[in-house]
RNA sequence: CGGGGAGUAGCGCAGUUUGGUAGCGCAUCUGGUUUGGGACCAGAGGGUCGCAGGUUCAAAUCCUGUCUCCCCGACCA
């Protein structure tokens, strides 16, 4: 028997480690469309949960949905010079409209449009178009839009969640008055997506803003929450622009003021992504699969009956089923308390094993033996395997939303503490190349705190290392330093790491 | 687009150097034995060996062309 459900190990070979976890959750596989994903049930239901979560508080941040075309015109993209620059090269493009039959049988492209179409990778400029026709008065803004919607970006090299050609996300597309309530807006829905992955997902982020050299093309300001998977690289979890009013210029989104005077608008935009979901599995999962916060686990509660005869077959599953009604009525988070008793025909190691690779919080193993005591078998997705309790049940019952929300904490604790170990001030080039490892891949090192000056950028270190500038803190205190590339006077201190 | 590697059963692979008519493990199905933990025994089903052409009595194997995928790099949420 295999030491781990997982092989192998994240110590072994961490990006094979990532690919196994997906794979034996079934939560994902590859399609026959290159870097597209297909997103299992399982995948699939997280992916909702988190959307629930999410959407309910962009409502509560008063915005609503909308839904944009996924075909944006050619010339669309063409408005904003960075813009362009930034998507030009992974645009998947659509010339044909009609196919027909070839000489060979084989259908090809037929009917040529007259203006080429792009899929979206991102809808600034196709909103700002419609906006730039809605948005007339100061009475109609602000503009609060989000929608939920797949977009496509040709990437050359692709990875299941983590970035896939085609993928799932949100964008929320605002209009404001004035720079400050635009900055504002900014900042406010940055403060959500952290909310939600520290207090959700249990993944712990530091919010800050982009480099100049990483920031979103367009945007005046990019800000980003960024958090550290397991093996110590970063990865940017959302991002949160504010666009000034480079795209309302391009888009001609303009207003009449209080007073009468034509005004340009300033917009934001603001994503998270399926990527949440590799974040989330890079951030908790062990050598034995998945392991989920119970706030969006899909299911929290597997029951697994065990008996030989069709007699104790009975009377466990009466058993189980009236415990099932039980928990079902107990509360937790936003909802209930989600069971299943699974009654497959399966051996009851494998079902278990199944549930485990699947980061299900709680298993309960109900047999003929429990049922004499009036007790269940617990055991726990952040503890060992076979580190299970006895329980008497109508304790188990009583205490299970509280079982959750400590296996919440407990894997954001580890997550967090994982993340202190490997955050480090460093104040020469010399510590910052061990910190890295020189070459090393497996090396990732964590997250460099560093007097950094932009000049730097491109250092050629830097691109030996395969390092970049994560974020410079919001939450940084002003302290002087000098540039450990430059030498040249600094005020604070930026986040350096290899990233995802 | 550069540099490597691979396409053989649903999945993972061997066989290719030295041509001789297709094999292993897992999975699936059947029967039996098991059962507080990812079972065991016996049997069965399933493949025009990526595609096209060529050499040959004979091609998974040799030759030519072609397509696809994976890894490393550039690009990136």
């Amino acid at each position: 028997m295999a030491q781990t459900a997982i092989t192998p190990t994240r110590s072994e070979n961490y990006p094979e480690w990532y690919q196994e976890v997906i794979k034996a959750a079934d939560m994902a596989e590859n399609s026959p469309v290159r870097g597209c994903m297909v997103i299992k049930p399982w995948g699939y239901a997280i992916w909702e949960n988190m959307q629930k979560v999410l959407d309910q508080k962009f409502k509560d941040t008063g915005h609503v949905n909308a839904y944009f075309p996924l075909l944006i015109p050619l010339s669309f993209l063409e408005q904003e010079a960075e813009h362009v620059e930034g998507f030009a090269k992974e645009c998947a493009v659509v010339t044909h409209h009609r196919l027909k039959a070839g000489p060979d049988g084989h259908l090809i492209p037929d009917g040529k449009l007259e203006e080429p179409l792009i899929i979206r990778p991102t809808s600034e400029t196709i909103i700002g178009h419609m906006y730039a026709k809605w948005v007339k008065s100061y009475r109609d803004l602000p503009v609060l839009m989000n929608q939920w919607c797949n977009v496509m970006r040709w990437e050359l090299r692709t990875r299941l969640f983590l970035r896939t050609a085609e993928f799932l996300w949100q964008e929320g597309h605002t209009v404001h008055a004035t720079n400050k309530e635009a900055q504002e807006e900014t900042l406010k829905m940055l403060d959500v997506y952290a909310d939600f992955a520290e207090n959700v997902m249990a993944m712990p982020v530091i919010k800050g803003m982009k480099t100049a050299d990483e920031r979103f093309p367009g945007a005046v300001d990019t800000y980003t929450i960024e958090a550290m998977m397991q093996d110590k690289k970063a990865l940017q979890a959302g991002t949160s622009h504010f666009l000034g009013q480079n795209f309302a210029k391009a888009s001609g989104i303009k207003f009449l003021s209080a007073e009468g005077k034509e005004e340009i608008a300033w917009t934001t935009s603001w994503g998270v992504s399926t990527r949440l979901i590799g974040g989330l599995i890079m951030s908790h999962s062990d050598d034995d699969g998945l392991v989920l916060p119970p706030r969006l686990a899909p299911l929290h509660v597997v029951i697994l009956p065990i008996y030989r005869t069709e007699e104790e077959k009975s009377q466990v599953l009466g058993y189980v089923e009236s415990l099932a009604i039980e928990l079902k009525a107990q509360h937790f988070f936003e909802g209930r308390v989600q069971v299943r008793v699974d009654t497959r025909d399966l051996r009851g190691g494998e079902k278990a094993w199944q549930y485990i690779k699947q980061g299900v919080p709680v298993r309960v193993e109900v047999g003929p033996r429990d049922l004499a005591k009036n007790e269940v078998f617990v055991g726990r997705r952040d503890k060992g395997v076979k580190e299970k309790t006895s329980m008497p049940r109508a304790e188990f019952v009583n205490s299970i939303t509280g079982m959750l929300n400590e296996i919440q904490q407990t894997i954001y604790d580890r997550a967090l503490a994982r993340r202190t170990e490997n955050m480090k001030k460093i104040n020469s080039l010399k510590e910052f190349e061990e910190f890295f490892g020189g070459s090393e891949e497996s090396q990732a090192g964590g997250f460099a705190f560093v007097h950094w000056n932009e000049a730097a950028m491109g250092h050629e270190i830097l691109a030996k290392l395969k390092v970049t500038p994560r974020c410079i803190p919001l939450n940084a205190e002003k302290e002087s330093g000098t540039c450990i590339f430059t030498g040249k006077p600094s005020e604070r201190r930026v986040i350096f790491a290899k990233a995802y």
